[in-house]
DNA sequence: TGACATATATGCGTCAAGCACATAGGTTAA
DNA sequence: TTAACCTATGTGCTTGACGCATATATGTCA
């Protein structure tokens, strides 16, 4: 029956996840995609090409810049930091997440008092 | 600022809102323009291809069915009402809608709580 | 030297959203 | 009476994100 829902499109949430975790400090994109999962918002893991995508529109978009990183092990790392107008962005998601939660536990409540 | 968030693309929740809306008794797809604004979920108004859309691809899943209705001034009404599978549908909407805003509150307490 | 883990990136098909537009019946006011 | 408008239902077209597969390259370990 749940295979219905929203034909598996939902909303994923990748540019806060992205911007939330770099609020910890600079990060990868190989790095990212292993905890970005942890906000819920992601049934599996989070594909690959699509952490690239996303942080290479962020940063044509100037929400974060990048620099190469070939020390360490492995191959080179393209290494992310946030920026302040990655912080606003990242405020504004927050104030519309919390306003879209109120939309959905409404809805929800609206539901439930029905019988 | 604003303007970055999901470029415009949010969930609308479209079909919840009517399987919730038609729980009320039937109703057909000009009448259910004007109510589904009311769960918050669209800015302004719903773009009425949308709605029809929706209302035939429920139909096709068995999610509604449909009747016309010639009665009454105006051009003819397709009055849709909600089947069993499409309460259903709704229930498992619902149980998935608490789980994201729960998903969604967290991430918010996680971002108010680092100051 | 072959397999594997790390690391980044592109190509392609699909699907829904968004918008404009088309159709048509009924009512109302100039 | 006819033009404008409200009701009511649809279709066509473009765009853009998603999901998946694939490509590329480096370093490590058996």
């Amino acid at each position: 029956m749940s295979e219905k829902l929203g034909s598996g499109k939902q909303d994923r949430y990748m540019q806060p996840s992205i911007l939330m975790a770099l609020l910890d400090g600079r990060s990868h994109g190989y790095e990212l995609l292993q905890h970005i999962g942890e906000y819920g918002f992601l049934k599996g893991d989070a594909p690959p090409g699509m952490i690239y995508r996303h942080l290479r529109q962020m940063e044509d978009e100037g929400l974060v810049v990048s620099q190469w990183d070939a020390s360490g092990s492995g191959p080179a790392k393209r290494v992310y930091a946030i920026t302040d107008e990655g912080r606003e962005v990242l405020d504004a998601w927050v104030a519309y997440m919390e306003r879209h939660a109120a939309s959905l536990v409404a809805f929800v409540e609206r539901y439930r008092s029905r019988s």
